[in-house]
DNA sequence: AGCCAGGACAAGT
DNA sequence: ACTTGTCATGGC
């Protein structure tokens, strides 16, 4: 799956065997807070952000190939790793729809596998994933990201021209009033917390990380205050590399109740139901006022 | 204008 | 073990 074909030009990389890794997709489905599109880009598609700490873009114009805006060819495997280009999402699509027993239910999980394809799981910092999920709780993702924006901006270390995801230390060192200040709401007491406890203890998440069980992962994050089940699951499914985490969000509601049978048991994705979560929320969230059933 | 958002918590059945 | 009201804020 490596046969990358890389070549680089005036801090652009272009990367071609990506298979069908979408860029669209990837960014626009909701894991992510910190990327935003390119308006009036060259590329077809184009979005920037921070990430790994570095100001970076990702575009693309086709199928196949992708560019990395801002990188050097050295930095490529930490890029190919943040954009999991290395996972076989060819073999977990299909095995998330043999999972499901034959039937509707399979032949709707076939048409949410084909209109999310090209999305891939980032894998994004630990403790900016817990942060900002614990940010996302009855919340809109505009707003969330406007809030992380603010949180950034005042917290985050200065990389030139944009803020890194502040640390934990920096934004207990903040404070919860602080933290009320940039209009975070009921979360602030949940962020000041969560920073105190990740702060405070350098190897909590190593031991999220090191969780064997997903109870027992979960079990961690949720002794944090204001960490509940759904927040536990983004976290390790977007910051963990946890596949087997299944956030069930109003959307996972809804799209469960409207397209899948009574009783439909999401456990039959196995240890890919985080991608088909994911999967099944964009469907839903993007797609799905479309075709009302 | 009012409903709702990638929910969690506490109090009440 | 389930159900309900509450929490801040602003997007749409």
């Amino acid at each position: 799956m490596s046969a990358y074909v890389i070549s680089e030009k005036d801090g652009v990389l272009r990367v071609g065997g990506t298979g069908d890794f979408s860029v669209f997709s990837t960014f626009d489905c909701g894991q992510c807070f910190r990327f935003d599109p390119v308006e009036n880009s060259p590329y077809k598609i184009e979005y920037a952000g921070v990430a790994r700490g570095r100001k970076i873009g990702f575009a693309q114009n086709e199928p196949g190939e992708i560019y990395i805006i801002g990188a050097a060819k050295e930095d490529f495997p930490v890029w190919e790793d943040y954009l999991a280009l290395d996972v076989d999402y060819g073999a977990m699509n299909e095995a998330m729809v043999l999972g499901v027993p034959e039937g509707s239910d399979r032949e709707m999980m076939k048409r949410a596998v084909e209109a999310s394809r090209g999305i891939r799981i980032l894998r994004q910092d630990r403790w900016e994933a817990l942060c900002s999920f614990i940010v996302s709780q009855n919340n809109n993702i505009p707003r969330i990201k406007k809030i992380i924006a603010a949180l950034c901006e005042k917290y985050g270390r200065d990389i030139g021209g944009a803020h890194d995801f502040p640390t934990a230390e920096s934004l207990d060192k903040a404070g919860e009033e602080a933290l009320f200040a940039l209009r975070t709401g009921f979360r602030a007491k949940y962020i000041a917390n969560a920073a105190r406890a990740v702060s405070g203890d350098a190897e909590f998440l190593g031991r999220v990380a090191a969780a064997k069980d997903y109870a027992d992962a979960e079990s961690l994050l949720v002794s944090l205050k204001g960490v509940g089940p759904k927040v536990a699951a983004c976290t390790l499914l977007f910051g963990f590399e946890r596949y087997d985490a299944f956030p069930v969000d109003v959307w996972i509601k809804k799209v469960l109740a409207k397209r899948f049978s009574e009783g439909f048991d999401y456990h039959v994705f196995g240890n890919s139901a985080g991608v088909a979560q994911q999967y099944l929320f964009y469907f839903e969230r993007y797609l799905g006022g479309e075709d009302e059933k």
